[in-house]
DNA sequence: ACACTATATAACTATATAGTAATATAATCA
DNA sequence: TGATTATATTACTATATAGTTATATAGTGT
């Protein structure tokens, strides 16, 4: 993030983009434990066969998986174990965010309370 | 990553869908070295005054940023620097990509040759 | 060739949102 | 009060995309 042509910041933007869907991190968690086909990935994630193909094509065009044509099945796998790291620092993120939402909340309730 | 409820999973990919815009990307960069008003991001970003104000709300809203009004300028800075190590990965998992795909060209150019 | 299975794609609808122009809100100062 | 400045918001257009249904493609085994 240092020099930052457009190129390389929409680059930047698209990777954040395809991490930007509640389904699509669901299949991103359910292949923590190893790669998977088309269809485990459908029943795990309890997707749509269509929808799930949809995002693992998007997935692959981010680089985020990697596929593998094994007979009739496609198999995906994690292109790099570093998707997690990245997700787990977010979910620290989130978590802080939320805290602070809790605590701005209950500072507004202590507020509320003193005046009403 | 863990336990993943709908909740959480939603917030998560808010959080990244707020990073997935090149114009915010281009924001938060211009917050790097210290706190800035709308009025400087919007000089330093080439954005539109709105289109940058309706940006600033949505970081805010993500808890990426936060905001103190000071006479009637709004100054707003990066929430956690933590943001930015997430930016930084990302850029390095980028530069990964990239490079992969740019493997990838040359082995098919390289295969294109002895073909033709 | 035919049936079967697995995956991808096309066509569609509904929704979200980036950007812009115009306007509203609010603080400051003459 | 009125003018000025700074920011936010509204209304709008254009575009992207999530999800679904139906269909196409492709490999496997009979």
């Amino acid at each position: 993030m240092e020099e930052l042509n457009d190129v390389a910041l929409t680059k930047v933007a698209s990777y954040f983009r395809a991490l930007s869907e509640p389904m699509r991190l669901r299949i991103l968690n359910c292949l923590r434990d190893g790669e998977k086909s088309v269809r485990q990935l459908t029943e795990l994630s309890g997707g749509g066969q269509a929808n799930v193909s949809k995002h693992l094509s998007l997935l692959l065009e981010a680089g985020l998986v990697t596929r593998e044509q094994r007979g009739t099945m496609a198999i995906y796998q994690i292109a790099d174990a570093c998707t997690y790291e990245l997700c787990d620092l977010v979910c620290g993120n989130v978590a802080k965010i939320l805290q602070r939402d809790a605590e701005l909340h209950q500072a507004i309730q202590e507020a509320a309370r003193r005046i009403g």
